[in-house]
DNA sequence: TCTACATTTCGCCATTTAACGAAATGAAAA
DNA sequence: TTTTCATTTCGTTAAATGGCGAAATGTAGA
């Protein structure tokens, strides 16, 4: 039980349901994530760490950055079902609307330099 | 988005999953839950009204009691594809298995006097 | 009407959580 | 090696959360 908390902790922040949305067009890294919420980098990364133990996203280290993807092969079964569901949600919710624009017009190395 | 949040925060607390899968044998009154989660009235009171609120529950007063049901035929789509999963989640825990068991025994006209 | 009692509401307290900035970490580039 | 910079960790603060007991609510039965 104490996984399944984990996982629904995870999922009922609207912060991290953005993530988890961005993350379906393409993997970010957390410069990118953090221009598109407009939140301190030091908050994103806690964000993403609570994703990712709960089973939700992947990270993998690629030189200077860290690309994060949603977990779309996981062993966990309650992700590998409930990742579907949230995927078909939310589809017309303006604000994840913008953030999916936001992530198509973001350039990595124009951003993170700033 | 905000209703999305209300059912996941709903759904990430122990106490309410075990609420959600006692409800699951048959509908229970708010004695009936005390007695087996041993927590305060006033406390399963709170944690009912806010799985109501989500839309996960229903309640339905009859006399003196208040039933507390799950939401089988729910209008809102996130519960009606959440509530499936939950039931065949967790059928092994021991935890569950032990609230379920007192489900069965217990009896609400002897319980709630005391 | 008066009493009993299941439930809810209110006020309070301890813990958790989300946010920030500053400092630490670690890899790439100069 | 030294600097740069993306990311993480740490410490702090304000708000949310889960717990309790006491008081309020409302219905059933005497």
């Amino acid at each position: 039980m104490r996984h399944l908390i984990k996982v629904f902790k995870a999922l009922s922040d609207g912060n991290r349901l953005r993530i988890l949305k961005m993350l379906e067009v393409r993997p970010l890294c957390v410069c990118e994530i953090t221009e598109v919420l407009q939140l301190a980098p030091s908050t994103v990364s806690k964000h993403l760490a609570l994703l990712r133990d709960a089973g939700l996203i992947l990270d993998e280290k690629i030189g200077k950055w860290v690309n994060f993807s949603t977990n779309d092969a996981p062993n966990q079964s309650y992700v590998s079902q409930l990742l579907p569901l949230l995927q078909q949600w939310l589809p017309d919710d303006p604000q994840i609307q913008r953030d999916r624009e936001k992530v198509l017009a973001v350039d990595r190395d124009q951003l993170c330099k700033s």
